[in-house]
DNA sequence: GCCGTTTTCGGCCCGACTGTTTTCAGTCG
């Protein structure tokens, strides 16, 4: 089994979780969780690094003792330090970190006074009336655990985070009603969905308004409000039915800016640029940046970022992945954007599984602005969603050559998405392929091959001259389906030497290739097909949520290949 | 445990809200 940068970054974070509950040095526990999110989020396997003995105290965070204990890590799946702990407190009290309300201390003491080593053993006290009798405790607190236990098994099916797509259809209504109350001047939703990430895990909504407009009011009192978990002045929290937490956060328009990129994160980029302002003998929060007492700026983000010599950042890069050293560096990207998308090169039609009609698809594409789309059906042996064959597709090219023909400012183009079968050979003969004017290719079936054999399989479709594209390259489904094992870094490298492209898939539940991928991808010198794979009019307006993947991946408009004339992106698709 | 235009020691981001406090610790974001 490989170790991923995930893995890794796992086996931090639980070690600094019960260094946390021993009451260790403050720093060093934040040294292993700072390592944990920098391991998580790097573009780079770092196993694959370890493999070629490189200079792990090169990743910034990451120094003499922990890149031995990287090393440890990859080699043996675990951790000899973590271990010790496990053995010494119990190998389950890291859960009870898990519970909202409990942190180090509180566990600490729960282990302490009453030996309590696990979730069922804290349910059973606290059922019995006696975790209330602890220092720190009360009866308030107690109930809240049990609530909190109860909920623990509801949210393991579920996922706990939502979507982005779903949080979009809560959060849009709401904004709209808060815009309406009187003496709102400014609303924004910050948080991880201004920075587009696939999934929120809650919504962080910040408005501007003067000390008597009653926002306040109407937000917990707004209809989609089930429970109410905190009310002050300037923050409350509220829980909706299908079970999502919102807080709204109430500034001075003066703080505005200060106080959106504070809610907008992420935290390690907060920390990243307080520490600059820091060095600078300035001071900054949310409701500004201060010399002294005196504040020197907070209205606008720009305002913010300037104090601290920086240029503005663009919230999808506000990851602490690097985006503060290039924009001190003036080398930050200029990111795609949804206007620089000039086609899609994936979509589906009532010939296979599709919801509309290849003319109401080519209509909806030209009121969308689109100079293209790619007409992909699925191929025969997808037999669930009417794959097309030999025959069929025939008849769709001379359907497509027709339609050509009285379309005015859009060119369809003929394609198909192959299905990749467990060979690696593909479900058409090449003969047809030749007729087409793209080729993409997926993984629809076997998805428990090993890692070699999948990657393997994927090479070797890619190995076909006629493939332009690999289409959602890990198979995942977010919150449902993990990615199948392959090892992307050969699959990437392998594009690259044949000319082949891989997609970003931007179907709201996929999001494949993911943000990091992306940037890996872009490393690599590969381009990116940001295509929806709509299978209805309506799924064509995915699109934006592939545009904000890519821009957290770092993507420029030069990265992607969808925002090429078709002339241009011709000789893109000419393999080497 | 990491890091360095404060460079091998001595620092390490900042504030709101809650509950259990009698002046604040713990947790959260």
């Amino acid at each position: 089994m490989p170790v991923h940068n995930s893995d890794i970054s796992e086996v931090f974070n639980r070690t600094a979780d019960y260094l946390d509950i021993k009451g260790e040095n403050p720093f060093r526990i934040r040294a292993y969780r700072n390592a944990a999110r920098i391991i998580g989020s790097l573009s780079r396997s770092v196993a694959d690094m370890v493999a070629h003995e490189e200079d792990l105290t090169k990743i910034q965070g990451i120094g003499q003792d922990l890149a031995g204990k990287i090393k440890e890590i990859v080699k043996t799946g675990t951790l000899p330090l973590l271990e010790q702990l496990k053995r010494e407190l119990s190998p389950e009290l890291s859960a009870l970190m898990e519970i909202p309300g409990l942190g180090p201390k509180r566990v600490k003491v729960l282990y302490d006074e009453m030996g309590i080593r696990s979730v069922d053993e804290l349910r059973q006290a606290a059922e019995e009336g006696k975790v209330r009798t602890l220092p720190g405790f009360g009866a308030k607190t107690e109930s809240v655990i049990l609530e909190e236990i109860g909920k623990i098994k509801e949210t393991k099916k579920g996922g706990l985070r939502l979507k982005l797509a779903v949080a979009e259809q809560v959060v849009e209504p709401l904004v709209g009603y808060l815009k309406k109350i009187a003496g709102v001047k400014e609303i924004d939703v910050a948080g991880s969905y201004r920075r587009r990430r696939e999934t929120v895990g809650d919504l962080d909504i910040l408005v501007a308004c003067g000390q008597s407009c009653p926002v306040m009011d109407k937000f917990v009192g707004y209809e989609d409000v089930e429970k109410t978990l905190s009310r002050g002045k300037t923050r409350s929290s509220v829980v909706f039915r299908n079970g999502i937490q919102v807080d709204l956060r109430v500034v001075p328009e003066a703080s505005y800016g200060a106080a959106l990129l504070y809610f907008t994160g992420s935290k390690a980029h907060n920390i990243a640029i307080r520490k600059i302002a820091q060095k600078k003998k300035l001071k900054i929060n949310e409701y500004g940046v201060f010399r002294g007492e005196k504040r020197i700026a907070g209205r606008t983000e720009k305002d913010v970022y300037k104090q601290v010599g920086l240029p503005w950042i663009e919230p999808e890069l506000r990851e602490d992945r690097g985006e503060v050293e290039a924009a001190q560096e003036k080398r930050l990207p200029r990111l795609v954007r949804l206007e620089d998308i000039r086609g899609d090169l994936h979509v589906h039609t009532t010939w296979s599984d599709g919801r509309s009609s290849l003319e109401d698809m080519a209509e909806a594409a030209k009121r969308l602005g689109y100079e293209y789309l790619a007409v992909s059906d699925h191929s025969k042996h997808v037999t669930v969603a009417h794959g097309l064959d030999e025959k069929r597709l025939s008849q769709q090219i001379k359907e497509i050559d027709r339609l050509n023909g009285k379309l005015k400012g859009l060119r369809l183009l003929k394609s198909i998405e192959l299905d990749i079968l467990e060979s690696g050979s593909l479900d058409l003969p090449d003969r047809v392929l030749e007729d087409l004017d793209l080729v993409i290719c997926s993984v629809h079936s076997k998805f428990n091959l090993s890692r070699e054999k999948q990657t393997e399989r994927i090479i070797r479709a890619m190995d076909n001259p006629h493939v332009h594209i690999f289409c959602h390259p890990t198979g995942r489904l977010i919150n449902e389906r993990r990615p199948y094992e392959v090892d992307l870094e050969r699959v990437m490298n392998a594009a690259k030497e044949r000319g082949c492209h891989l997609e970003l898939n931007a179907h709201p539940d996929r999001l494949d290739l993911d943000d990091v991928e992306c940037k890996r991808a872009k490393e690599i010198g590969l381009k990116v097909a940001i295509a929806t794979d709509a299978h209805s009019l309506d799924d064509l307006r995915f699109m934006r949520f592939g545009v904000g993947q890519a821009r957290r991946g770092w993507l420029e408009p030069e990265d992607v290949l969808n925002t090429k004339s078709w002339e241009e992106l011709e000789g893109f698709l000419k393999r080497y």
